[in-house]
DNA sequence: GTTGACTCTGACACCGTGTCAGGGCTGACC
DNA sequence: GGTCAGCCCTGACACGGTGTCAGAGTCAAC
């Protein structure tokens, strides 16, 4: 017989281990002393304290530990259980090295620079969301080309909206796509609605799909200079090991036509490992 | 002025952290009405949220983050503290790289055998230790030559641990070196003690050092019979994907002369990545 | 004025482990 | 048999980031 703190060292675990593992019913010493409640183990024990550190040591949680050597499960349900796990620990492989990638890149900066940048780009899943839109076409994604195509339909799309009885129910987004000849951009300007497709007779209502990941960043002041914001989201992609996969969408979290200068806007730029 | 609830939309992130992030003071909101408790936030303020949630996701602690975001930091202690963020990501890669092809072994057996064997087979760091020995030549390392060999050797060494009056501290050991010659290998017979080197006139005492990382498995029975319980970790530490990095440290945690079956044994076979 | 959607606070839960306080038990030595 | 060091007991709190719930108050649209 041994006492608990000889079976710890044995099994190189903590007495605080040991009493919770008898407490959650996963190792329950071989013997009690009903007077002293001094909990006495056999060396036996030590094979099932082996087996419930194999598990743990692979990431399994107590109860399923406890599942597993109580013999609870059949085969098909612990090779599920272990191929959940797998997919946890790829998910996990996963995030960490984007993570690393990121801590890196902040130190490679603050290397160079000897400061921190770009603290503010963010990684997110976009939601799909349900858009009344108008669209034209511009002559390149420059900044320069765009605005001037965008700015007009949003006041259209406002004044037909408000004649149709509609209200939007977000805030307002621009989009893109390639036009189909040469650099030709087609721009989709929206706004969130909750209204059934086809209900609206002079607005296009489409649903746009979700995003699994996109680089966002917030853009401060008019439009018009968006071009640097831009670039630091640019830059992020790079140094984190993604690539741009399409054009950024706009969402203008503020907008003001007669002080631009205030605006507030999240550009979310679409990305995919490269 | 936005609600808790369109802030939380716009960042993605919930109304629950938003409250967590005011009450530990990383983002408190622009306005609180002082009447209803109600927090207002300006989309200004998504600059200050996307900069915690960039930061957040490279795996900094709340607390790490509003030290970053107060400027509290200098360079250097900025610098440190992405550096030991860094080595704690590639210790998690390394771990859960190691967990994963635990778990794809153990995936392999189900499907091969259909159940699951050598769940008991457990990595550890071994401690170093002090051990008072004496040491013999033998063969080879099969155990019909190590047996005759070392079993001897016990009886003489407590006899003049007895006769020295020093009391064994912990159980007794076995560890094993190859023989300048051919396959012939050194049998060290030792057991704990705490003793200062060198007091003991006919038992040597040496310092046994620990080892990073060990495969481990209890052997139940004779040491004769000890073969099949070293294939199973041998076979583990294959599937594993490690290597063998010596040969096996024997702990003799229930032994019985009279009675050899009912010995219970850790073998600790040093292992290094493969 | 009604009502439904929103917000408030405070609390509990998860999970594995460490640590502490306050008190009882054991075993070795005298 | 007494003493004392070292062991063991229970119960509690803490960590950290987040979800969820209950019960009550507030806002805005109709």
């Amino acid at each position: 017989m041994l006492t608990i703190g000889d079976f710890a060292r044995l099994g190189r675990v903590s007495v605080r281990m040991l009493r919770h593992y008898d407490s959650v019913g996963l190792l329950r010493p071989a013997a009690v002393d009903p007077h002293s409640g001094y909990r006495y183990y056999t060396a036996e024990q030590l094979r099932r304290l082996n087996r419930v550190i194999a598990l743990k040591d692979l990431g399994l949680t107590l109860a399923q530990v406890r599942a597993v050597l109580d013999d609870v499960l059949d085969v098909a349900e612990l090779r599920g259980m272990l191929r959940l796990r797998r997919a946890q620990l790829e998910a996990q492989l996963a995030a960490d090295t984007a993570r690393l990638a990121g801590v890196e890149a902040r130190l490679r900066a603050i290397e160079t620079e000897g400061r921190m940048t770009t603290q503010d780009v963010v990684l997110k899943e976009l939601p799909p969301v349900r858009v009344a839109e108008l669209t034209a076409v511009a002559a390149s994604y420059e900044s320069a080309d765009i605005g001037p195509v965008i700015q007009p339909l949003y006041p259209e799309l406002f004044r037909r909206l408000e004649a149709a009885g509609v209200t939007p129910t977000g805030p307002g987004l621009a989009y893109y796509e390639p036009a189909g000849d040469g650099e030709k951009v087609v721009v989709h300007a929206g706004v969130g609605v909750a209204v059934v497709p086809d209900r609206l007779p002079d607005v296009a209502v489409v649903d746009l799909p979700g995003v699994p990941a996109a680089a966002t960043v917030i853009h401060h002041g008019s439009m018009d200079e968006v071009e640097g914001t831009m670039q630091v989201l640019a830059r992020w992609i790079e140094e984190n090991g993604w690539r741009a996969d399409g054009y950024a969408r706009e969402l203008y979290v503020e907008y003001c036509a007669e002080d631009p200068s205030g605006g507030v806007t999240e550009l979310q730029l679409p990305v995919r490992r490269g």
